[in-house]
DNA sequence: ATTGTTCGTTCGCCATACGAATGAGCGTGT
DNA sequence: ACACGCTCATTCGTATGGCGAACGAACAAT
């Protein structure tokens, strides 16, 4: 045991399902009007409002990326800028209405789609293909670019 | 059994490790002076020459797209394209030596880095993803987009 | 107050991706 | 043989994405 052609069986199963799982996800956003990232940002947001450096930490984005990226998303008014009065450097960048409306629905048919993608494996597969992916991922401090139902149903957005 | 929760693991699970394989395999990339298209090109390539019209069906990209991809990636020395002599209008794109060996590294080294993402899982558990991902993967008719070890160790590339 | 740091934006540059329009080459039908 | 339609790939225009360097604003420390 032990040998090259199962490990390699991981590494190209990881490699193609996430070429698999990129182009459900670009067709999704497509059919909402998104761009696959302007689609990720709004995930990322579901859960909470974020900074723009906590964000490119995130979504692994240089700051000058992250800027232009939200830009473009606040142009379409699905995302807006607004301001830390304990720090007023940092900007916060949060859902509008319109934006979390987008969200739910775009989230609930890439949700839907991808669970497409593992339809064809039987209950209990389906089941232990989520808990190995959950421990690679745990294990590899991915951040969370995809929410969880249970997370974070619009926590604090005060100021 | 059958909970929304547990299916939601899968989709989140893949959403997620998709995200992480793409910033490795972007790093990778990087590394060697690639972007992730041009990695991904190269990868596709170190299996056989593709025409044109294949090979935008195997990276889902419009025509357009890919040749411009091409026309950046032949830039740089890597891939050239080729003329069909059966039919004039199709071309065949292929690695040059450069390109070879720098797919050779990459591939390597992407590898390497895709399994790391894994090594916390025993080996068991390792092999299970692999099969299961496989399933996924061949349920959904993903092209190779990137290769596994044994395939078409550089077949015909004559004249 | 001056300095150093952090934060986000701006700018220039190149890569990606698409659709529409274009033109070259193939095949069929008559 | 030649005109038509089809497929192939490229070109063009537009929008987006991504980065590093340079910048200015605001905080922090002395």
């Amino acid at each position: 045991m032990g040998k090259a052609a199962e490990e390699l069986g991981v590494v190209s199963g990881l490699v193609r399902a996430a070429f698999l799982v990129n182009s459900v996800y670009a067709e999704s956003a497509r059919e909402y009007g998104l761009t696959p990232q302007q689609g990720q940002l709004l995930c990322v947001l579901m859960a909470q409002p974020y900074g723009m450096s906590e964000l490119g930490g995130v979504l692994r984005l240089a700051k000058s990326s992250l800027t232009e990226l939200v830009d473009r998303t606040a142009q379409r008014g699905l995302v807006k800028r607004e301001s830390d009065p304990r720090d007023r450097r940092v900007v916060r960048v949060a859902l509008t209405e319109r934006g979390a409306e987008l969200a739910d629905v775009f989230y609930a048919e890439t949700c839907r789609r991808v669970e497409e993608l593992s339809a064809g494996l039987p209950e209990g597969d389906r089941e232990t293909l989520g808990a190995l992916l959950g421990r690679v991922v745990s294990d590899n401090r991915v951040p969370a670019v995809f929410p969880e139902r249970d997370e974070a149903p619009v926590a604090a957005r005060d100021n």
